[in-house]
DNA sequence: CTATAAACATACAATCTGCATGTATCAGTC
DNA sequence: GACTGATACATGCAGATTGTATGTTTATAG
């Protein structure tokens, strides 16, 4: 009695996609460093030969999980932002985006409080990287062509809000409230923008 | 031949210094997750035995280690900070000060990343908690008694602003420009705190 | 149909963590 | 100053984890 033959890429993308959603979800509720390999497997139901067939090590489990959370980010992103928008528009529709997008649950945390502590900024920069990396820097040079910030170091700037952000992020996915940090949010970036 | 008799109270001080140390220097030098405790004790020239009478484990040890870095942050923002001044030159003043304190080698990515991942952000609020934890919140507070920030939400505000002070150090002790960063910090602080 | 390579499965060695147990040294008391 | 308890370690062990090496099954190319 022959089973019907299973192509080899179907067999890897399950087994991978199984790894990680089960990964994903455990590293979510206990940590990255608490969760052991032999878990994972147990929930995703394969062995640990398995798991270090297709990824090098721990880590490259956890970089393929960030990998997914960054591309679903940038996809929501990308769904809603223009590039002919004004400067505030576009930071303003763009950061709201990318807000909404980091309130999927432990999302927050796995990109913005366990990937860096795990893989360390630079591995954690290309993940980035990976996916458009469309963040704050493009906006604020944007604003910069329109007039706006004319003297102050862009670079540093963006990765200042980028910041405020992330943490906000965090705290509202956390359960602070998000119409304080949009309106906290929206009350800097007025500013910021402002001509004046 | 009787040695002279080393008191309890030395013994513990000296060897929960050199724990501490040793732990400081090789979690900033390979991360707290890539540590092993038998490695600890053999920098610090005591045993394993000794670490787990003075820690009640490696996260205890850790959290040791952040509490020395906190309170020498907080000891720098008291030295420099005056209760009565104008909201902008307060916050001004404290921020540099904290970013100052920051600069110490390995301490803000001790702090700010391997901190909330290894210990969670509830027992990492207990550790500024401990050291008056005198952040931008008073500062903020402060602010709005002087007119600034009507209707705008001063918790969300004050993470947020945090948030950036964090990331400037953060990404300043990683090599970045402490000139450009602190320019738009003062940038940002000042369009801020501005009435209009 | 055969040969090869991919996709696992299993077993093993090296570590690491926390604890349990044993020992030496200090501290207070008579 | 001897005695007793507590403190500060030292040592050994059990359980668990990670990565690898090796074996086996299943698909794929020729």
């Amino acid at each position: 009695m022959q089973q019907k033959p299973i192509p080899n890429a179907d067999r890897t993308r399950t087994t991978r996609a199984a790894l990680i959603a089960a990964a994903r979800r455990l590293f979510i509720e206990q940590s990255y460093a608490d969760t052991g390999t032999p878990q994972i497997v147990k929930e995703a139901g394969v062995t640990r030969g398995a798991l270090y067939h297709h990824f090098e090590d721990k880590a490259a489990l956890f970089e393929a999980v960030l990998d997914a959370e960054a591309e679903a980010i940038a996809t929501v992103i990308e769904a809603r932002t223009d590039t002919d928008m004004a400067a505030l528009d576009a930071l303003t529709i763009g950061g709201e985006a990318y807000l909404d997008a980091m309130m999927e649950p432990g999302r927050a945390h796995l990109l913005l409080v366990e990937g860096p502590a795990a893989l360390g900024p630079e591995r954690l920069a290309s993940i980035h990287a990976r996916h458009g990396d469309r963040t704050l820097a493009d906006g604020l040079r944007h604003a910069q062509t329109q007039g706006h910030l004319s003297g102050v170091p862009a670079a540093a700037l963006a990765t200042l809000l980028s910041a405020m952000f992330d943490s906000a992020a965090v705290e509202v996915s956390g359960g602070a409230s998000m119409k304080e940090h949009k309106d906290a949010l929206r009350y800097v970036l007025g500013k910021v923008l402002s001509t004046g």
